[in-house]
DNA sequence: AAGTAACCATACCGGTCGGTATACTCGCAG
DNA sequence: CTGCGAGTATACCGACCGGTATGGTTACTT
């Protein structure tokens, strides 16, 4: 019957773990569900008790992408991040380039939609809410650090971070960042 | 011995038109050589004769969309653009709507990036060439606008530009480009 | 003791993948 | 008249695709 069932055991989470490497690094399309089951140590039998479809378990590698993210964005704030103004702003673009760490491979997201044509695809609503809460996030730290219209503005930021992103990896301009930090302090008015 | 082959053939034409069009609306890994040969009315011989592999053909496409994106620009701006000044700038955000004409897949080249793991792919040096030209042709635009330090400026311009198109596919912001406009005034500073 | 959730192992299904092989027809330039 | 480039048609290859089926083994509950 399959019915929902519940990814999160032990065997569940490896098959996570190890779709969460493959399907960012080599792309959706290109990862089979054999080898991602043969990498995590389990079955495919396993692997569709689990989680159902390839489908699901692609919409569940991107609802766990974003989650890591998020975590990984707070800790490194919480650590190494400015503690107020802008700065607090730009540090997300630091983050950022730490948490890709060398790969080429770009976002994950933008990544993820060029492979799921099918409009009703699972994984489309992720995508989508991702972005917006990524859009979210500037304007929060944007009003937080007294900026006015923080809407506007956090809308321009994004814009601004969205495309470093892919200068930086489909343009290959090594200095897409360097110039999106320049962008947004023109933007937001230095402060 | 195949050689470099000529595509430049009626069959070769056809069936790189239906490639354009298949490969940017499923994707290019969705798509096989088999389907594009049948669409193209024509056989899967005919096709490795023209293009050697299924790699040459995917660059042929991506050259052939860059191409065909310039004539379209070019032609928009003769025809519908302004005659100078920044509006010539927002113009290339005009065209590009009109390019995409309702499809909600974005930009072919960052689609195609996501695609093209390996990172040899013949075609990943007409993506990286196709963006650096996007930013020349916007500092161009605001070079003959009379705007100073066009190349800091040009840059930016087209960070938001391509941010503008992330957004509106993948985060499904239907206010993008207008947004992406007003954060273009606000960069450029009005004029 | 019975039930159940989680797991492993293997085999199978029809279909498609990129790519090659063989053999033939047509039109044109030398 | 000959040779060649371009095209057609069909068949084949091993590999892989997503997904299902069968069967058996643990370990924890009730």
């Amino acid at each position: 019957m399959a019915r929902t069932a519940n990814p999160d055991t032990p065997a569940g989470r490896k098959i996570l773990e190890v779709a969460g490497v493959l399907f960012y690094e080599r792309g959706i399309g290109a990862v089979g569900v054999d080898l991602i089951a043969e990498q995590a140590g389990t079955t495919k039998k396993t692997l569709y008790d689990r989680f159902g479809s390839k489908d699901a378990l692609v919409a569940a590698y991107l609802e766990r992408r974003e989650e890591r993210w998020e975590e990984f964005l707070e800790e490194w704030m919480r650590a190494r991040g400015p503690k107020s103004g802008l700065d607090r702003v730009l540090a997300v673009l630091d983050a950022e380039e730490a948490w890709w760490a060398g790969s080429r491979r770009g976002c994950a997201f933008v990544n993820a939609h060029a492979e799921l044509s099918e409009g009703d695809h699972p994984g489309r609503a992720v995508l989508r809410e991702g972005k917006r809460r990524s859009r979210g996030k500037f304007v929060a730290l944007l009003a937080e650090a007294g900026v006015p219209d923080a809407e506007t503005l956090g809308a321009r930021v994004h814009m601004v971070y969205e495309g470093a992103m892919v200068n930086l990896t489909v343009g290959g301009m090594a200095e897409a960042f360097d110039e999106a930090r320049e962008a947004i302090r023109a933007l937001v008015g230095e402060g």
